[in-house]
DNA sequence: CGTTAATTTGAATTCTCTCAAACTTCGTGG
DNA sequence: CCACGAAGTTTGAGAGAATTCAAATTAACG
């Protein structure tokens, strides 16, 4: 398996244990790699022709932007995520994503994406598994921001992080590379940088956990949970749902 | 057509032109009707047995609780929409839905779907296309209660509400009755009741709009518009998509 | 007609934001 | 290797907005 399919077949794994034939397929699904550097629109709103991609390696940030140039994150994508699949449905994409480092993505066009499901179609179950994911996290942020108060949020927010890291194999028990600003994290959270500055400083003085230079680490998971109120079963990672056949 | 599809095959009418066949097949798999009372959940978090179904006559709202009893209101259903869609792949519900007034629904089985969806492939496209609009909803409300003010959010928010509800056919040009009260919007928009019912003030002291007595309606449709930043490309209803083959 | 739910208003408080500015870090080019 | 500039982080002070608390009024329902 090539390298870049890794963490999506990982991910995948949460749902489904995958033969080798599917793996196979999935493999084929994706086929070029395209690199793009940070801060240049990958997907934009209001564009027609879209294509969809996996992300192989590095961050992206789906976000919508108000005519003032205020912006909201909606979420942040990491190796093993679709990227634009929502829109390959639509008439025009309705967000835009951007590179937050400089990542490398595999296309995926619908046409092989169908192609696929009907080669494998417990695949297909996968791929809407992780689509279903993709939209409770937008749910869980909308929780957030609209009925936690900013600690609570941040928390959350990392625990959320952490949890997705975990999965496809880029964090260890209590820390992870995190390449986002905190200008990232307000736009996600509905803040100012400078309240997310200061939330993260009472972090660091209560001994809760760390955010300092591209690294993130909990110091008090277990306080950090209860302080997030974080209950991980809207990310449905905890075993393989469909073992044998569909 | 039972008169309780209507509303669903008028929906999904923006997206594709549908058959007669296929519309028989989207009658014969929601069979069951069922009546909800107000106030009790149809759908409960955590809930391991799902059933989806379409909502056939009155409102829904999804939502999620906080331990401490704060409420997120994620979305609102209305005739046409369907309940619980998403939970249907996931091991457990993550979210709740209860009727805001009592409500018809035809339940759909998971087998039911998949079985259509052999009969009548464009169906299966146009089902996934209401579950995309569905979470673009999900994302434009987060914009709003991540980076939108009270006002515009509110504005916003009824602005959605006329588009989807004229769409099925419950609403005039500048008005439709709503069963919401306050605290619903309050809990939809992460706001209080208190500062809602003075958001609604501004706007009848302004000639804007009205918010009364289970009716709202536009008074100055084109400031509204304006002060929301409407755009309501992101509800993806302008003509259908699909008129022909897929 | 009486009881409960929903709406409306007021006053005070508490957060979070805005505005301003210093400090740090990091990459780039001299 | 150092200087410089840009981006990101940190701190302070003041303003403003939405919340909380309290209570009156109105509407809805049996």
């Amino acid at each position: 398996m090539p390298i870049e399919l890794r963490p999506l077949a990982r991910k995948l794994g949460a749902f489904a244990v995958l033969s080798d034939d599917e793996l196979a397929v999935l493999e084929a699904v994706s086929r070029r790699l395209r690199v793009f550097p940070p801060g240049q629109d990958v997907i934009h709103q209001g564009q027609e022709r879209r294509s969809a991609y996996v992300l192989a390696s590095g961050w992206t940030s789906s976000y919508k932007l108000l005519p003032d140039g205020r912006r909201q994150i909606v979420d942040f994508q990491i190796p093993g995520d679709f990227l634009g699949l929502r829109s390959l449905l639509f008439r025009t994409s309705d967000h835009n994503i951007m590179p937050v480092t400089r990542i490398e993505a595999s296309e995926v066009s619908i046409q092989d994406l169908v192609g696929g499901f009907n080669r494998a179609p417990r695949l297909a179950a996968a791929v809407l598994w992780a689509a279903s994911r993709d939209e409770a996290m937008v749910v869980e942020h909308l929780v957030g921001v609209g009925r936690r108060g900013p600690r609570e949020r941040l928390a959350h927010f990392f625990l959320e992080l952490h949890a997705r890291l975990r999965l496809v194999g880029f964090a260890t028990a209590t820390s992870f590379d995190c390449p986002l600003s905190q200008y990232h994290l307000a736009d996600a959270l509905g803040l100012t940088a400078i309240h997310v500055n200061r939330v993260l400083r009472g972090f660091r003085e209560a001994d809760l956990m760390r955010f300092q230079k591209g690294k993130a680490e909990f110091l008090d998971p277990a306080e950090l949970v209860r302080l997030a109120d974080f209950d991980m079963a809207y990310l449905d990672q905890e075993e393989p749902l469909l073992s044998g056949a569909l």
